[in-house]
DNA sequence: TGCTACTTTAAACGACCGTTTGAAGTAGGT
DNA sequence: ACCTACTTCAAACGGTCGTTTAAAGTAGCA
């Protein structure tokens, strides 16, 4: 037992990375019920028995090729998270969402859109996949927001932090703004987007909410 | 010809009635491919065969129940930002956010949710109807706003509205924000929901491109 | 009562789905 | 050489999909 022989178990990992690659690929395009095994199988030139062998089933894979996504973003979010409060002063509303609303984000579309699509699809698939993958962030970036808001109620916090997330995404999914006849707004570069999406979500967190200044 | 006789029209009406309220309610909670003709019409209490009857696809019934729900939605969006148009002084971005994010869409998750999960299709799916069904009231809002804000340059405009609907979008998609250890924020009634996001977009929307204040 | 147009129905169509099977292939251990 | 464990493969499984068909049903009109 445990032989983990060598050339053949490198074959393996490569049929596995192949499905993988293949599958995220498909599902940020098309979404979950629109891809189907038999086209990612195709795409990663193997056979189409060779995904549930390797991950089990359609669900399984999903949610595989989701955490795949997800999981270096998401520690780069907290290894910036850390650095910020290793400073000597309390990081600002700003230095904490250019944290979390990575550049390169904006920069790998593919890893971006799965994230994306992750949150778009049915309630019942991936409700409890968002809650595991982004329940321990969120409450991270939350507490170091309300440090650098002390006065801000906690609940409205929580919610301002959740329309963030809704502005990132439609940053992500859709690179530009809808089109439409005299539309001026144009495909910008990933570093730009980003500068627009964050300026706009920091003026939404730190506005007071008694209104602008009395 | 031309007959349009009665008593058989109606019934022919109620069949088309039940089966576009089946399809809103089954492509609102499951999308577009998690839904199938069968669901619906068993939903809708007709023959599956009625649906391509009536519809004459799957996909043109999507659509159809997509523009069922959006319609009355953008024709008071569209009636509001006229009605604020006529007032003596230009209106405030406030005014212009209040017209569109309308409180109704909070208290009818059906229309809402079904608007919402247009958005999160694929691309090829509903691209071209996003663009109908929403191009020529973009237009309009962005023309207002343009007034609100002569000094802010179009195209960073149309990027704030853009976030402004990433943001809507997330408060209709989850009527709560994410759940973690230690989260304190609740469903709130629909008023206050409005109430959060207006506040949150508008100061996004409001703020200046070159920081706060300098 | 036939005629016509419209609507509903049960049944079937071929296609594709996710998954399973069992055999073939590969490679290290003894 | 044989055994074992792991991986791939072609083929098929039962099921569901969107769509079509052809017959039955319904109601106004001559």
């Amino acid at each position: 037992m445990a032989t983990t022989s060598g050339a053949l178990r490198a074959d393996s990992r490569l049929t596995r990375e192949a499905i993988l690659e293949a599958a995220i690929t498909l599902f940020a395009t098309h979404g979950y019920g629109g891809t189907s095994l038999r086209a990612i199988a195709e795409l990663a030139r193997v056979n189409i028995a060779a995904a549930n062998y390797h991950f089990g089933s359609k669900e399984n894979l999903f949610k595989a090729a989701f955490e795949r996504c997800v999981a270096p973003i998401n520690a780069r979010r907290l290894a910036r998270l850390q650095a910020l409060g290793q400073q000597a002063k309390p990081p600002t509303s700003e230095a904490i969402v250019r944290a979390f609303i990575d550049i390169e984000l904006a920069q790998n579309p593919q890893l971006a859109m799965m994230m994306a699509r992750v949150f778009a699809e049915s309630q019942s698939l991936v409700g409890p996949l968002l809650q595991q993958v982004f329940g321990a962030l969120a409450q991270r970036y939350i507490a170091a927001l309300e440090l650098a808001q002390p006065d801000l109620p906690r609940p409205e916090l929580e919610w301002r932090f959740h329309f963030l997330i809704g502005a990132m995404l439609q940053m992500i999914r859709f690179d530009r703004p809808l089109e439409f006849p005299g539309a001026q707004a144009t495909k910008l570069p990933p570093a730009e987007q980003v500068e627009q999406l964050v300026r706009f979500v920091v003026a939404g967190l730190n506005q007071n909410s008694a209104g602008e200044k009395t």
